[in-house]
DNA sequence: GTGGTCTAGACCACG
DNA sequence: GTGGTCTAGACCACA
């Protein structure tokens, strides 16, 4: 279901956080849907269960999960609500990682194809208040 | 010259490699033109000269500036060679990013918007192969 | 009759206790009157009848709910006990909280006004020994 | 310098973000004073040096310290900026306590001298926003 | 020396 | 069986 590399310099728990929350804004993992229990999970991607535990609490204080002790981790149908900063955040990304690629010799146009693609292909699925 | 945040989680020598990074993207630092040494730069940061050293070995690495033994550290003329690989990350980075603007609610013309700002802002500066 | 959160960190079983202290505090459950059957209740409340065991049981070593063997479980005419450990207890917590309030920069007439607010709200109804 | 109760029911890593949090708010811990370290506080407690941890990462997900990695953990000069959510927390958590404070028999008067006594005795510190 | 990550393995509360 | 907590002990990156 994932797939980790367990020699990259970032950590696993974080890799893991990415590919769950980039699953859930995909809408992949539908809201209110069950992530697999940490054992299970943890012993599929051979993983000690400490740090798949981890990445779901991280996921919570996020807002992407929620947890029910004795249940397991599910879903969260609402979007985090610290809008701002993250917007920010991806926003200043963006844009320097446009600067690098125009730097590296992408064509302007290419890079408006490229962004109006992923545009047209959201999967949406998530409703704003 | 440099801002660097002494708080922040991410290493210094990471600030660094990414704020020079910039500069010479956006050509604020010309080709050829000579960085501050080792020695200076790190007074005027008051920060450990070995932290300076491992951010120049590191843009040396990814091809934005050359090392001239006793002479200094320049900018690379040239842009760096692995464009293809870096491209596909930066690529992929940028679709991730824009899924989950989308996410938060953002919408798509203000996200067009923000990229064709950064398209026409764009400092030039490097002549391509 | 209860609304309980079966998505809450809380476990159930403490949900219930404290809504039902809640209603008897309040004096919306009268002294001596009977309190929903474990069945019922479970029923009700689509929840194990072993959790609604549990909160009746924990309610009555907290002396709030008397158990009749065979007859049912009912509110309790008078006050519990161990009212000064209690109360201690809630004082500091209330003072903990102040302080944070405080801290958050809710204004010191803001909590005046709170306070005052609940003291006049007050539903009483129980006498004291 | 602090007092853990390790047969209570409260996870020990919430007794200490608890105590923690206190001393900021009563600006015993003043901002930007480094917390002792992980491994110094866990001799100290005799306590696991992760245990600890725990805590200092909890502390800074709710905006009471920040933490340099190979520096230490600090005291954030800032407020928490989710005001608002945990004021009406506390608000709800406040109006409960006084209210079992009037069932379990405390007067009206006295409560309202326990709260003005708390709030002149604020020791304040931070400047707000 | 500092925080951060990870593992292995144990125990508990809840339902 | 589920998540949550805790310990012991190891290794790494950073400055």
């Amino acid at each position: 279901m994932f797939e980790l590399d367990l020699r990259s310099r970032a950590p696993i728990y974080e890799q893991l956080v990415d590919k769950i929350k980039e699953l859930i804004i995909n809408n992949v993992l539908k809201p209110d849907e069950q992530l697999p229990t940490v054992r299970v999970l943890a012993s599929e991607l051979t993983i000690n269960p400490n740090t798949i535990q981890k990445a779901y609490r991280e996921l919570e204080y996020r807002g992407y999960v929620y947890s029910v002790p004795g249940k397991g981790n599910f879903v969260r149908a609402t979007v985090p609500d610290n809008n701002a900063a993250r917007l920010q955040t991806l926003e200043r990304e963006v844009l320097k990682n446009v600067s690098e690629m125009l730097y590296l010799g992408m064509s302007p146009h290419d890079i408006t194809t490229l962004i109006q693609r992923s545009l047209s292909e959201d999967k949406g699925g998530k409703v704003h208040d």
